[in-house]
DNA sequence: CATTCCATGTAAGGAGTTACATGATTAA
DNA sequence: TTAATCATGTAACTCCTTACATGGAATG
């Protein structure tokens, strides 16, 4: 199983309803991981039926009443056991990328718009990174509070997302660029 | 359908059997799109009974003989098509940040040894990707040959994979290296 | 003689995606 | 009153992963 580590994981965080968490599995959870609302429903079900979260009523005025959950003793000792196994390699899918890669070939006009469009929402997603880690690490510096910060793994992983949403933002604006004047200078001959 | 797209992206850079496919996707495709051998047999047949490739027979002395692909017309559309449809958000699962960012109740011995192995990883894919670009660009400058090289969709998505394992590295060292200390810091306090 | 490389698959099962469904509340 | 947000699912299908299978040639 999959999704189920990361459900853990994000539940470290505190006490989640469903819907909650398809709100931060929606961001991919720091980048690291994506799932769809259904997705989660259904592993939330199948997590507390195996004993590894319970959940927990709460009654709300104004909106629906939700279900939060949490992590147990036996679902810590579950996310042990994945950490201590030997990591599966990093699986990176990516429709643009695959489209760069055949745009020798191709209309480049469509792919140059995709490549500017992925730029602003890797944008988004740096600005929003960087939020949250403010948030993380509150009035401490950095370095300091990656020494002396009580939880810095919730840190550490939004770390890498920024690092990918820069590195793509500043690729896609490369590449796109790259293209646009290849496509200019063909242009200029063809007619 | 996935894979078919980035199998038809491969092909146009020449013909190949589904073995020399499996060591393309096995590397991942300049880490776009990675593929089990299974997989891209089967992605094989399938696109060739759809007309989207077509398969030659090339007999060996010495070794089996194999049959080698190409993407025909048809395949060249279907592309084509695929380009100019919105581009589905990166796709990106990762084991290991899960395991950080669940670090802070967790033994950090574990995943810091999968840091650094996942960090030795990186510096040899990027590496190789170094080569690869290097052999794209031939006596080319960088700067020169995305100006007027020929092709260069391959070099421009073997630099996303080449920015993609620079930062895992970087951050996967810098990762380990924080983990470490602070384990260094807890067990100087516990005994 | 054992291992690695070349070459190609089948079969079963687990995971993820797409489409659809429902219903209340709040903000524009 | 229309849309967006909160809240939770079911069902069908596609895709991917894991395990297993085969067999010759080259390399050590």
């Amino acid at each position: 199983m999959a999704l189920k580590h990361a459900v853990l994981a994000a539940l470290l965080g505190g006490e989640y309803s469903g819907y909650q968490l398809t709100k931060i599995f929606d961001v991919g959870v720091s980048n690291f991981w994506y799932a769809a609302p259904q997705q989660l429903y259904a592993e939330l079900t199948r997590l507390e039926a195996d004993g590894l979260i319970t959940g927990r009523e709460v009654v709300q005025k104004g909106r629906p009443n939700k279900r939060v959950f949490t992590v147990t003793e036996a679902g810590l000792g579950e996310l042990t056991a994945f950490a201590a196994a030997p990591a599966k390699p990093l699986l990176i899918r990516d429709d643009l990328v695959v489209k760069v890669h055949a745009v020798d070939r191709l209309d480049p006009a469509p792919v140059i718009a995709q490549l500017r469009e992925r730029a602003r929402e890797a944008a988004a997603k740096l600005d929003l990174f960087r939020q949250i880690l403010a948030r993380l690490r509150g009035d401490l510096d950095e370095e300091t509070f990656l020494r002396e910060g009580e939880h810095v793994g919730p840190y550490l992983s939004c770390l890498a997302g920024c690092r990918l949403e820069r590195e793509t933002h500043d690729w896609c604006l490369q590449t796109a660029r790259t293209l646009t004047e290849r496509a200019a200078r063909t242009e200029g001959r063809t007619p």
